[in-house]
RNA sequence: GUGUUCGUAGCUCAGCUGGAUAGAGCAACGGCCUUCUAAGCCGUGGGUCGGGGGUUCGAAUCCCUUCGAGCACACCA
């Protein structure tokens, strides 16, 4: 279904042809003065050079044509050269029958479908989940929704670390602590246990202290290192081991995922890449791109145009160990070739911008991607407290995002008690559920590469622009509707109306730009103008709602032609908030 | 140093493929609940869009320059 823009745009093209001008001339815009006019073209005064006219003399010619048209209700000429419109009721009403019909309200479908894997999560194995994850998590996943609501096939991977020296850090300390266990036994050939010799916590508890160590100890260090290498060169103990690590993390990982409502599609991670990672090495030397420079293998990626200098990308280290290019580099390549991808996103901290561009042009060069493929690193800024630094708790450590979301929603809380009467279980899940709209909202509403500031007073602030407002808008709505069917009336075949009042057409107008932001949203990746526009939508539909008593209407036809607004309005804000990745309560 | 991103109201942010009087929210002040959830709505005040130059009929938006801040710059991830 086209864009109403496009369809009004059509209109007034015809205007220009009739008058003679060109009709690329005609493309019109939302009105950014809406005392004025709906909608506005400037192309006459655009075109005013080339035919050499005033411009008003040129949008006087094309509103005369345009005079009984039925789309607009209005066309005015005015200084300097202005065409401001007004669309009739009639056709806006259309419009809207029309994409209430339509799937996806009016979303037109791509004309190939693409398969993405989106790369985000990134979360460390035996680590706790902190808030640097929050924004990947949260980016990512409604960018992997807004993909596959624009009709293409997504697949999200999670990518783990769980594979370099940290892993070899954690057994080094698991062997101090419990030596007698069998994976550390070289002479054992029986089955391994199938429960894994330590909880969750103390996995979490164990990494820092190994970490630490190594610091101050080398002779620990070497250790590790040792331990490393012999898990990645597969020691069937140290394999074992790694195994449960992986299982109990995971599955730990999962919980906390979930409670963000954040699902992956794959749970794949570095330890994956590792077999690739040979004959990949192999075929680059072989190819000629990658030599040896001051003892590391590298492939160059500078290029003519660049402004700077742009380091070679490293392989192997003078070691011969692969690092974190390299395995990425490993990972494309099987999401190319066996999960047949054509589109890459990542989503990372835009520090790593470097690193990325470093990969992608390997990649490229080297041929592990054909030149349709499509890579785009999606960089985020950072998440700082109200001082403008980045976030921390009081006494300056990493905030574990569990304690982050428990905060939330003990604020949520707090607030639903405080002025509705609901029963303690109803007022817990309530809070959760708006908890993560405030959390998910108040990031995904900032520009995903700037920096923000979260601050938990404002978002958990259910007034304004804040995802607490918009939930509390559907559930209004929601209220409304059920009313309507105690009273007797019915959700099915009721036919939408023309707009008698200023806010009813505004809100109608909200509606019909909905595939057309969701269009751009997909285009940009950009998960912000979604918040936009639902935001702009809650005002328009509790201005409506002000000024309309719609279940005391006697009108029965007109009242359910409301009805009809307020289901098409509902069902467009609770797909938009769904594309953020949360959803509304029945009540709140 | 080189590159890069950014600088918009007291605070937090939109707007940036050039268009009319630069928009929201918070905070401040003033109205609106016997009527569908007042977690709402309506209104008032608040700005040299960091500074300077240029392109243009027209610049927050494009170009140059300058000041200020963040970030990145080969064997970490």
């Amino acid at each position: 279904m086209k864009k109403i823009l496009d369809v009004i745009s059509d209109e007034m093209k015809k205007g220009f042809a009739a008058a003679g001008y060109d009709e690329e001339l005609g493309r019109v815009t939302l009105s950014n003065r809406p005392d004025l006019c709906e909608y506005q073209c400037n192309g006459a005064m655009a075109g005013a050079k080339k035919y050499k006219k005033a411009p008003l003399m040129i949008a006087s010619d094309v509103a005369e044509k345009l005079q009984d048209r039925q789309v607009f209700s209005e066309v005015n000429a005015v200084a300097p050269g202005f065409l401001n419109l007004k669309v009739s009721e009639e056709f806006l009403c259309g419009y809207l029958k029309e994409m209430k019909e339509a799937e996806k309200f009016g979303l037109e479908k791509p004309e190939k479908v693409r398969n993405i894997v989106i790369d985000y999560g990134g979360p460390n194995v035996a680590k706790p989940l902190h808030v640097g994850h929050l924004r990947s998590a949260i980016i990512g996943e409604s960018i992997k929704r807004i993909c596959r609501y624009a009709g293409h096939h997504v697949t999200g991977d999670v990518h783990l670390g769980d594979w370099g020296l940290q892993m070899g850090l954690i057994i080094t300390e698991l062997k101090k602590r419990q030596p007698h266990l069998p994976y550390f036994d070289p002479d054992f050939s029986g089955e391994y246990p199938e429960e894994a010799p330590f909880t969750v916590s103390e996995l979490e508890e164990i990494y820092p202290t190994a970490s630490k160590k190594s610091k101050e100890d080398a002779a620990y260090k070497e250790e590790a290192l040792e331990a490393t290498l012999k898990l990645q060169s597969g020691d069937r103990g140290y394999r074992a081991l790694w195994n449960h690590i992986i299982a109990v993390s995971v599955a730990d990982l999962k919980k906390n995922y979930a409670n963000l409502n954040v699902e992956f599609d794959l749970w794949k991670g570095e330890s994956d890449a590792d077999p690739i990672i040979p004959g990949m090495v192999e075929d680059m030397k072989k190819g000629g791109f990658a030599y040896e420079s001051e003892g590391a293998l590298v492939v160059d990626v500078k290029e003519e145009t660049d402004t700077k200098e742009i380091p070679p990308c490293i392989i192997l280290k003078s070691d011969g160990a692969a690092l974190y290019a390299t395995t990425d580099l490993a990972t494309i390549k099987d999401r190319v070739e066996n999960m047949h991808a054509d589109d890459l996103i990542y989503l990372t901290d835009k520090r790593q911008e470097m690193h990325f561009l470093q990969v992608f042009r390997t990649a490229r060069k080297t041929g592990l991607v054909g030149p349709e493929v499509t890579m785009r690193h999606i960089g985020f800024g950072t998440m700082n407290g109200k001082d403008g630094k980045p976030f921390k708790t009081r006494d300056g450590g990493v905030m574990r995002l569990e304690y982050l979301i428990d905060e939330i929603n003990q604020e949520m809380y707090r607030k639903i008690v405080e002025s509705r009467e609901v029963s303690e279980q109803e007022a817990r899940e309530t809070a959760k559920v708006i908890g993560l709209s405030a959390i998910k909202y108040g990031d995904l509403s900032n520009q995903a590469s700037k920096d923000y500031i979260f601050d938990i007073d404002r978002f958990t602030s259910f007034e304004g622009d804040t995802g607490p407002y918009i939930l509390y808008t559907i559930v209004r709505i929601k209220s409304i509707l059920n009313k309507y069917k105690e009273q007797g009336g019915c959700l099915e075949n009721i036919c939408l109306k023309e707009a008698v009042n200023g806010s009813e057409k505004a809100l109608m107008q909200e509606l019909a730009k909905c595939n057309t932001v969701l269009a751009n949203a997909y285009e940009e990746l950009a998960p912000h103008k979604i918040c936009a526009y639902i935001y702009d939508m809650a005002n328009a539909f509790n201005r409506f709602y002000h000024e309309t008593k719609i279940l005391t209407e006697e009108d029965a036809e007109r009242k359910a032609g409301w009805i009809a607004l307020l289901v098409l309005t509902r069902d467009v804000l609770e797909t938009c908030i769904d594309l953020l990745g949360f959803s509304a309560p029945e009540r709140m």
